[in-house]
RNA sequence: GGUGCGGUAGUUCAGCUGGUUAGAAUGCCGGCCUGUCACGCCGGAGGUCGCGAGUUCGAGUCUCGUCCGCACCGCCA
């Protein structure tokens, strides 16, 4: 046996006992003849002490540990002297008879603390060394707690976890498929699944109502902070449901976790929000709603004054920053330059500061009174002392702009707490989307998407103003500006399924050739059904208080989609190549 | 595909309008130290200034190219 206790669980009451650790080496103190060891596991760490008097060799091999070294220690527990109220085991120390070196190790490139002196590129490279370190620590066992919880609550009410394959077909509708060559089967293509979505249909056509799986999934994609190229869903489908069913279902799981993970309670019922009024208000469809300054349309109170910006423009809208009255010419000037870089895409920024004293300033006080400027202050939510900001251009793409911004403000003025959680469902999605470049509608979630039965009329109609006023059964679970989840009532009906690919511009035979299989099993008893899917790294993140992903996965990759410390992608051998009968062209 | 920031000791960084031998902290090595826990004190070693070209009497510093990292835009049904 390699230890009685671990490293992070002896306390004053095991004065007396003697015991055995095994651990890494976080630090040595010589003082003299006395050296005192930090001893470290990943449950904790217990200070090691060998005094001047001990055994010669003792001494001799306390003196010679490294940093990282893996040691075995034996000794007995007693009351510390002096002791350290910061550590959990700091009331005790244990006074070493015997050190075992079971490992050597080389001096670790960066320090294993939790405010560690390693770059982001230097830990990934030595990931295993990273996650020796508590933060990471804590995201992983954070991350494990999650995965327990979800899958308690889940089998509580019924849900079987049913694994499904990651050889799929590729299905070129949605994001970039992962591909892999099938030997077998030269010039042909497994491809990774971006998600279980038509299998755990396919599970709901045999019967099995409730499914869930904690389940990776993929897509070659550009990375970001909060995405990878292989990230983990929870992903959930139930026959015999409606929309209600599935909120009520999974806003539980989410108040669970909650409440179970963090010991905060979050609304009963969630709020709910139309995808619309999250656009108009939020310019986003997925709002963090922590904070108020709302967008508010002011377009009929500014157009007619003669400001040829505003009366060229559809849509003008504005937010109210509280108390940012007093922004000088040169902070004004900032924003500006801030709303026109390329991420936000403004052409440019009218400021109003309503001020304290009731007097008004603003850039373009020469086209409008006092008067209609205080007006337009007051539309807009603002009270004396805030500083209203206005975007002008085509609606929806200024709606965004200004909900871009009105994070910037949020984020400057605090408003943004990561300890402050404000989840809510977002619902009521347009089924579909049009785009201009290819002149063709696209699912705004995905193809099997239901539309809500009082639009179904709506959806037969051939002319493209109905088919944009049609609203899905489709719901985001979303929380402080991320969207954690979603997902849809799904079409079970092969008339609506037909008339879906028929929108789509998706031909008979390309339907047969890329989703024959779902609409052949759906001839077969489909039951009505719907489901979703969270993004649990996301999840697991913002539950860390943490935007990025990162440090919430064991073994992440990073900006390029590489494994630093693997080195991979990469090449792979001619005999590989040539028993997948692939050659390869790289260009440039 | 694009934009911004960064790349200097093992590590994290400083290094001004170009100018003698490129610094600090920390880590590492050696010595001293009996209650430390960011221990303290003394000493030492440690550099292809990412790479390549250019401008210049002279480049860590300026210019161009290139590679790498991070954040973002496009993209992510």
């Amino acid at each position: 046996m390699y230890r009685t206790h671990t490293c992070g669980e002896l306390r004053i009451g095991n004065a007396g006992q003697r015991v055995t650790l095994a651990g890494w080496v976080q630090k040595s103190r010589k003082l003299g003849g006395m050296t005192f060891i930090d001893l470290r596991d990943r449950y904790g760490i217990t200070q090691l002490v060998v005094e001047a008097d001990a055994d010669a060799d003792l001494v001799e091999k306390a003196t010679s540990l490294g940093r990282e070294f893996v040691i075995q220690a034996t000794g007995e527990v007693i009351e510390r002297q002096s002791k350290n109220p910061r550590m959990a085991t700091g009331d005790i120390e244990i006074r070493l008879e015997e050190i075992n070196i079971l490992n050597k190790a080389a001096t670790p490139p960066f320090t294993i603390e939790t405010d560690t002196d390693g770059g982001e590129d230097l830990r990934a490279k030595y990931r295993y060394l990273d996650l020796r370190r508590e933060p990471l620590r804590k995201a992983l066992e954070l991350r494990h707690r999650m995965a327990h919880e979800v899958r308690n609550y889940l089998d509580s009410k019924g849900f079987m976890e049913i694994e499904t394959p990651y050889l799929i077909k590729s299905t070129p509708e949605g994001a970039r498929d992962f591909v892999v060559p099938s030997r077998m089967n030269p010039g042909q293509f497994y491809a990774l699944p971006q998600s279980p979505q038509t299998f755990k249909q396919l599970l709901m056509v045999a019967g099995y109502d409730r499914y869930f799986q904690i389940v990776r999934c993929f897509r070659d994609e550009d990375l970001r902070a909060d995405r990878q190229p292989e990230f983990t869903q929870i992903d959930c489908e139930m026959s015999f449901v409606e929309q209600e069913d599935v909120l009520n279902t999974f806003e539980g799981m989410m108040r669970t976790l909650f409440k179970n993970v963090l010991g905060v309670d979050i609304p009963n019922p969630l709020p709910r929000m139309s995808w619309f009024d999250a656009m108009d208000r939020y310019g986003s469809d997925k709002p963090d709603v922590r904070f108020g300054m709302d967008i508010h349309e002011i377009t009929p109170m500014v157009q007619g004054h003669g400001f040829s910006v505003f009366d060229s423009v559809p849509y003008v809208g504005a937010i109210a920053v509280p108390g940012a009255a007093g922004y000088s010419r040169k902070e004004t000037d900032a924003l500006t330059d801030w709303v026109k870089r390329p991420q936000v895409g403004a052409k440019g920024l009218v400021y109003i500061k309503l001020n304290a004293d009731g007097t008004v300033k603003s850039s373009v006080d020469k086209f409008y009174s006092p008067e209609e400027l205080k007006a337009v202050a007051c539309e807009a939510g603002a009270k004396e002392g805030d500083l209203v900001l206005v975007l002008c251009g085509p609606k929806r793409k200024t709606q965004t702009q200004l909900g871009v911004l009105r994070l910037e403000m949020g984020g400057r003025l605090g408003l943004r707490d990561p300890k402050v959680f404000a989840p809510l469902w977002i619902v009521d999605f347009p089924l579909l989307e049009w785009d201009d470049e290819t002149q063709r509608f696209y699912a705004m979630h995905h193809p099997f998407t239901a539309p809500k039965p009082e639009h179904e009329a709506l959806f037969y109609s051939n002319r493209k103003e109905d088919l944009e006023q049609v609203c899905a059964n489709a719901y985001d679970f979303v929380l402080n500006g991320s969207e954690l989840g979603g997902g849809s009532i799904r079409i079970h009906n092969a008339d609506v399924q037909k008339r879906m690919f028929e929108v789509l511009g998706i031909g008979p035979e390309e339907a047969e050739y890329k989703f024959g299989f779902i609409i052949n099993a759906f001839r077969f008893g489909a039951p009505p059904h719907g489901g979703l899917a969270f993004g649990f790294d996301r999840v697991c993140a913002l539950f860390g208080g943490n935007e990025s992903i990162r440090d919430y996965i064991a073994f992440p990759k990073n900006n390029q989609g590489r494994d630093v410390m693997i080195d991979s992608p990469s090449e792979i051998d001619d005999i590989q190549l040539e028993e997948l009968q692939i050659k390869i062209d790289v260009k440039d």
